[in-house]
DNA sequence: TGTACATCAGTGAACGCGCGTTCACTGATGTAC
DNA sequence: TGTACATCAGTGAACGCGCGTTCACTGATGTAC
């Protein structure tokens, strides 16, 4: 019945708890937050002996950062399959893409907490550096396309990037914090969501379109 | 030297410590953010034992709700002094209240946080619900009178009004989170997000004005 | 195929820590007379 | 003005708790011969 009920037989050695407990953690922190979070219940949810933890991960934040890697890296490839899916024309990708970012967003608000928060996880590790360095090389590529500009990440964005950016962000925000739809019943409520975000991402588009795209 | 020095000779008693403990907990939050705060850190900050504030709160929950209804209270106070000052106009008025909710947003960045965090505070506290509930409808006539429309606060809002709370919100996030003026000094960096902030609400209210305001 | 042995990946007891909360206490304050 | 007394607002010791981390250990696995 339980999910280790056929490896009950080979009980002392575990196969793969690394991937275990990475798979607790996020359990843990979608489901009761970060705050919730602690390498004893992981190792409880992984059903293992609380020092054993110490053999995969050097520390509490080790595991964090290596959970948010996981999580950044997944939310890259979604954005990137999206966009390959859109087709050529820059701000369908575009739209895409930000679409993505939304639904990453609102399906696992907790793992984005994760990785906004400064202090629980190691942001000097070489992997999260590198997984942030995609994302933001994508984006840039994006937003470049879309703009007909080239975009230097070290330089600010155009006021059309930078409306892009915000409402891609703060739509997430507003749905989580439950400022909007509110009073949607839970199973309607993120296709609801989509749809809306859906909708404001295309009044973007076409206020870029009808404007031609500007730098300044 | 300390705050304290003139008031070194009556020893025992504070005078008022409630008022001192909520200092205390605002600055832990602000300073050190919502993980730090701790009753007894409270209680060393406001110099007394940390038994001390069982008699002016009847837990940390109880403090912490206490500061959220300050700081919601302050949010509020500020912007309606700013929209009294903007004059008639209702754009002019809604781009006060929306500039007015992103300053304090991101000067105060660990108070929004603790407000939107579900768990450390007492929503179902009458002041938190009363605060939140004058808030609301600060909100709900300003995009009335902008919009022309009136609006319900039980039904969702039209496209514009969802658009112009994406931004304020979304604004103060990517700012917060560092995924904008990142480089730029940091006694620069406040007046530099404020200014363009104001730029993108004057591009949502120029679009506002041409396009006429419609609901659907 | 069998045996010896090194390595690996767990266990579980123990450590010290800071926390929120409780409680008997006591010094200071204010009030009644 | 002085005294008795109730109330208030602190103190500081104590409680139990769960945490992260360490460590000696041991059972399972894999490899060499």
């Amino acid at each position: 019945m339980s999910e280790t009920a056929d490896h009950g037989a080979r009980a002392y050695h575990h196969g793969d708890l690394r991937k275990a407990l990475l798979e607790a953690a996020r359990g843990i922190v979608e489901q009761e937050g970060l705050d919730a979070f602690t390498l004893r219940e992981c190792a409880r949810r992984a059903g293992v002996s609380h020092g054993a933890p110490a053999h995969h991960f050097t520390d509490r934040t080790g595991l964090l950062t290596a959970l948010a890697v996981q999580a950044l890296e997944e939310r890259v490839a979604a954005a990137e399959a999206r966009m390959a899916a859109a087709g050529p024309d820059p701000l369908d990708r575009l739209k895409a893409c930000g679409l993505a970012h939304i639904e990453f967003n609102i399906r696992h608000p907790r793992l984005d907490d994760l990785c906004s928060h400064n202090g629980v996880t190691d942001h000097s590790d070489p992997a999260m550096q590198a997984v942030f360095q995609k994302m933001t090389a994508a984006l840039v590529d994006a937003m470049s396309a879309a703009t007909g500009q080239p975009m230097k990440p070290e330089k600010e964005a155009n006021p059309e990037t930078l409306l892009a950016l915000v409402v891609v962000t703060g739509f997430a925000k507003v749905f989580n914090d439950g400022m909007i739809l509110r009073d949607v019943p839970e199973r309607e409520r993120f296709g609801r969501a989509l749809a809306l975000a859906s909708d404001l991402l295309d009044l973007l588009d076409s206020a870029f379109r009808g404007r031609g795209v500007s730098a300044d």
